[in-house]
DNA sequence: GTAATCTCCGTACATGAGTGCGGAGTCAAG
DNA sequence: CTTGACTCCGCACTCATGTACGGAGATTAC
């Protein structure tokens, strides 16, 4: 079952391109993969997950270096470390999460204003992400 | 208490450098500020609340054009218009919704499982973001 | 009213995240 | 065993998103 891609092949898996493989290995995302013949890389299916990880993670606002940390998660490091590590991801998660909602709750005010026909009266969108920006 | 500030004084309050102000402006996210005497841009506390839209969404995966797009439901349009891109913007919003709650979830699970000092297994941060791939 | 500060503008530079290129080596099909 | 596709590598290029520069004009503080 764990069958053995060319960057090609894992590249198509993943649904990106060879050289953005190429990249992201050599800065740190993905790791050193085997070279058994001729020095070609060799990957597994944990290798397309990691790249699809690695896609998502982005469309959610995490640079590669956010994602770095968070694929760190997945080695086997000293539990302590792999918990502080986590708690402080779980922050940022959940700070996204919160704006994410309120954003979306301003959507559905939106969408139901207009299927009611009303007037709208100012834009909720542009509220719903500046609460909270004072107490910093 | 609509103040009047000067472009310094909105990238201060906003939390921006001058330069991005107009960045945006030329891009298209921040309207043409009136400019009364001398040709100094004028703006309104409305604008400090916009640019923290911007930084926010920016923090949540929206590249510059997608904001574009969540600010045009600021202005007066259609309504038919402004459902169709509310609704549409939503369901982007939902889907960033659940990736994230499922990141929150390997997270919790990882800080629980560090917690109680068991060996943890495999890591499920990666997983979490892998499921339905398929179906697109 | 002058010096310091701010703003104007266009343009150039910087950084993050890829994308493409070209020549040489490797693999797989016929 | 040749031919075409694939891979190797380093390096140059692109695109989005800002940042910085520099000279000229406006404003404000003293």
């Amino acid at each position: 079952m764990k069958s053995r891609l060319t960057i090609g092949k894992l590249a198509e898996a993943a649904g990106v391109g060879v050289e953005t493989i190429r990249f992201y290995q050599r800065s740190g995302l993905l790791p050193e993969p085997e070279r058994p013949l001729s020095g070609y890389r060799e990957y597994s299916s944990d290798d397309v997950r990691r790249i699809r990880f690695i896609e998502r993670a982005q469309t959610l606002g995490f640079n590669l270096e956010d994602i770095a940390g968070l694929l760190k998660l997945d080695g086997p490091q000293a539990c302590s470390v792999t918990h502080d590590l986590a708690l402080e991801k779980l922050h940022v998660v959940e700070e996204k999460i919160k704006a994410l909602d309120a954003i979306r709750d301003a959507l559905q005010q939106m969408v139901r204003q207009c299927e009611r026909k009303h007037k709208r009266g100012t834009c909720p969108i542009i509220q719903s992400l500046v609460r909270e920006e004072a107490k910093g």
